[in-house]
DNA sequence: TATTGTTATACTCTATAACTATA
DNA sequence: TATAGTTATAGAGTATAACAATA
């Protein structure tokens, strides 16, 4: 085969999979399309409230990237501005157990903040060891260009379930996450 | 420091590792537990769907680990053995894709369940490109009583939630993931 | 040409050990 | 001795490219 040939079958297999694969790069696995699942019985598993949970939760995964594509945040990005804000001056070790992040892959991902000019880590006069964190006017700025994009997929589900359910699921995931913890 | 000391200390370190981050490592990030996280304003996430299904999702999958380490099977492992019992005969791709699994990525999957006894894959005479995956006795047997173990999860969600509410959230969360496909 | 299964590979997220500087 | 932050590293899970066999 020529080079000509090769390259084109190389661009549109990366276009097919785009086009497949839409979910992009993230932690968990792609969101499963329902009209793929549909075509087999599940044998049990859509009464399975943790394969049910955690589908849904795949979906909402792919539709925060593409919503936040454009504010280049990824989820545990947006959590951490978020829990920065609520919580300025804390360590940065508390703000990431909070997260449930374990404090050696906390670092890279404040330091990418950081290097973006979102957060700042100051020494702590009281414990020298310890580093504050805080946002910058940068970092405000995104988080509520954030917001108004995360009130968006909100109300993206509010038109799926109506508001009451979608309050319920929220608080029934609490509710099991409490119990469960 | 002299060798009997720092053994020491690393047995001790394993095991608080062990204590703590209890959910041990699987795709998703460890276990939040409530206590850690209710020390903080969470600024808004508490009322943000994806955050809270994700973290009640990651609470469930922790107390799958723990009820399937004794049958030593992952999550994805366990869908695998309900699909294809209910559909045996089955493509290995299809089978995998609806799951959501990728095609290479399915492959060790069944590479695993096959070395250990659980499932086959055979030759299609229609199409011998593809293979026809079904469950063996062993993987029968061991399915059984994954059903139970999954069935143990299933009641302590029940206790935790009451029946009517844990029916709710996975009609909830099967209403969602088709409303965003 | 297209599809099934496969290999190889890269990237992200998570987990553990061990170091440093402070306490 | 213990803790906060860090580095290095290993391991899952997921994604893409490419190939052989078959259609």
């Amino acid at each position: 085969m020529e080079r000509g040939a090769l390259e084109a079958k190389v661009v549109e297999r990366k276009q097919r999979a785009r086009r497949v694969g839409a979910t992009g790069p993230q932690g968990g696995a792609r969101a499963l399309a329902a009209e793929e699942a549909d075509l087999f019985d599940l044998g049990g598993l859509e009464t399975t409230t943790g394969y049910v949970m955690r589908r849904a939760q795949m979906a909402i995964f792919g539709d925060f990237l593409a919503r936040f594509a454009e504010l280049d945040l990824k989820p545990a990005q947006f959590a951490t501005l978020q829990l920065i804000a609520a919580n300025p001056g804390q360590n940065q070790s508390a703000i990431g157990a909070a997260l449930g992040i374990l404090r050696p892959n906390f670092v890279a991902l404040l330091d990418e903040l950081e290097r973006r000019g979102l957060a700042r880590r100051e020494k702590s006069d009281a414990d020298r060891r310890s580093h504050a964190v805080t946002l910058t006017d940068a970092g405000q700025s995104l988080l509520q260009r954030a917001r108004a994009a995360q009130a968006a997929q909100e109300q993206r589900i509010r038109e799926i379930l109506g508001e009451e359910a979608r309050e319920s699921l929220i608080a029934l995931s609490t509710r099991l996450w409490r119990g469960l913890s």
